[in-house]
DNA sequence: CGCGCCGTTGAGCCCGTTCAAAAAGTGTGG
DNA sequence: CCACACTTTTTGAACGGGCTCAACGGCGCG
């Protein structure tokens, strides 16, 4: 029987000291000592093809990972059969961390959108890594920190803005999380964004129908194009211009 | 000159060992040694009047709070002039805790609604804190990856329900958080939520309007009433029918 | 070449907004 | 205790952004 986007365990990946997106991640401004010691914590590499789930609603709160590369998207279901996206996954992105609330169960799913690696810690393991390796105690703190500031801006989108800006807002976003990850640019103003218009829709409450008449406006008026996955963004301030935003942070100096 | 909202600094509040919100709060599963140690690190208690103003965006990142007594809510401000309120702040509410995104600067607002009490942290200790009792800087990261779920279940609300749906949900929400803070209460079905319908209608993102509408339509259908700051709901069940909820987080189970 | 997924476009509708005004509280000072 | 000001709630009427339903087109892939 073959499974539906298919897990594959492997123990082969780089190691977690040349690893190419560990400066992005949770364990970033450590010491070799600390990478040393990330590395011992984990416990498996695992590979899912394209669609592939990562996690669902209701399974066992038992593990925490890393993406080493690919997307994915932290999402829910809801009783009526509608789905939010909650977040995008890019690489170096640290997710599935979820607070006991007494069930033990998974509130949210995840998902590949593209083939994706994994790295894979040990949820039980948490508790002696903040013992033995205080540092990277810290650094989870402050990357659970990061996601609450960036889930602040998602409310913000959903509650505030209209479908135009709440579109301006995310593409933008995902143009700087997409140019920092990349080390020589050819295109600064290009960059390959593998989302269908049915997956913004569901990140940034709008239907697909409304979604691309939307972007086709924006197209229209020169501030952007998004065709075959490439994102084309000429000015990303006139962009910037019509998000209604009240501050840069992750319109200009995303962090992750 | 009188500041709107008037700060009160006082070194005059119950001690953490005997705090009757402690329970609830940070400090909330820690051995005796622990709590005198939270005590230490506390810098100030201070009190606001109704209204008054905690913290602003762009100000200086430095201080975290947990909310002693009274109602306050964290909210972000948008280039247009609109508000989104991001999280209703109960007593036992740890706040303020932001990470840094590189300016050093809040990047949300938060005020009082009724008069509070805040136990006022500082943000430089949090380190030393981390070093010299493991238990609280893991209650810490709980905290804040707790925080993220809530914040999860918002945009869920904001993307993906109804107007009469996102009011029944907060309504709901509040109501178990209320009613588990109360130690003998007298009317099970009835709480003190102490809000406008317009900052019911900045934290679900409607209009004040519209909200009178959709809580008069909930009325006629004998599903709850609010009127004089005085939430009665009948059958909690019922009103949980109407959420277009997925799991029980917060709605019938919340932990804060 | 055919199938399936994704994007595109049109027409009509509805939920929630906007604008406006009045009614009902709430607090304050005299 | 009343008068006054201000905040909050309530209600009406008309508008419009985004949704629904539906059909067609295009591209990738087997």
């Amino acid at each position: 029987m073959k499974k539906a986007g298919g897990t594959q365990e492997t123990g082969e990946a780089a190691h977690c000291e040349t690893c190419s997106v560990r400066k992005l991640a949770l364990f970033q401004p450590l010491s070799p000592k600390e990478v040393v010691a990330a590395q011992t914590f984990r416990r498996a590499f695992r590979e899912l093809k394209a669609g592939g789930s990562i996690f669902r609603q209701g399974s066992a709160n038992k593990e925490i990972y890393t993406l080493h590369h690919g997307w994915a998207y932290l999402y829910q279901n809801l009783a009526d059969g509608g789905r939010q996206i909650l977040r995008f996954l890019l690489s170096g992105d640290f997710f599935g961390f979820q607070a006991d609330v007494g069930s033990g169960e998974r509130l949210h799913s995840a998902r590949a959108i593209t083939p994706v690696g994994l790295c894979v810690f040990s949820r039980s393991d948490l508790l002696e890594m903040f013992k033995e390796h205080l540092e990277l105690g810290i650094r989870l703190t402050w990357m659970t920190a990061y996601e609450e500031v960036v889930a602040y801006e998602h409310i913000v989108s959903l509650g505030r803005r209209s479908a135009e800006e709440r579109i301006a807002y995310l593409l933008l976003e995902l143009y700087n999380r997409v140019r920092i990850r990349e080390r020589n640019p050819q295109d600064i103003h290009t960059v390959e964004i593998p989302l269908t218009q049915e997956l913004i829709a569901d990140a940034c409450g709008l239907t697909q129908v409304h979604v691309n008449r939307t972007i086709k406006s924006l197209e229209r008026k020169n501030i952007l194009t998004f065709q075959s996955r490439k994102l084309h963004v000429p000015d990303p301030e006139r962009l910037a211009g019509i998000a209604n935003h009240s501050h840069d942070f992750l319109i200009t100096k995303p962090i992750l």
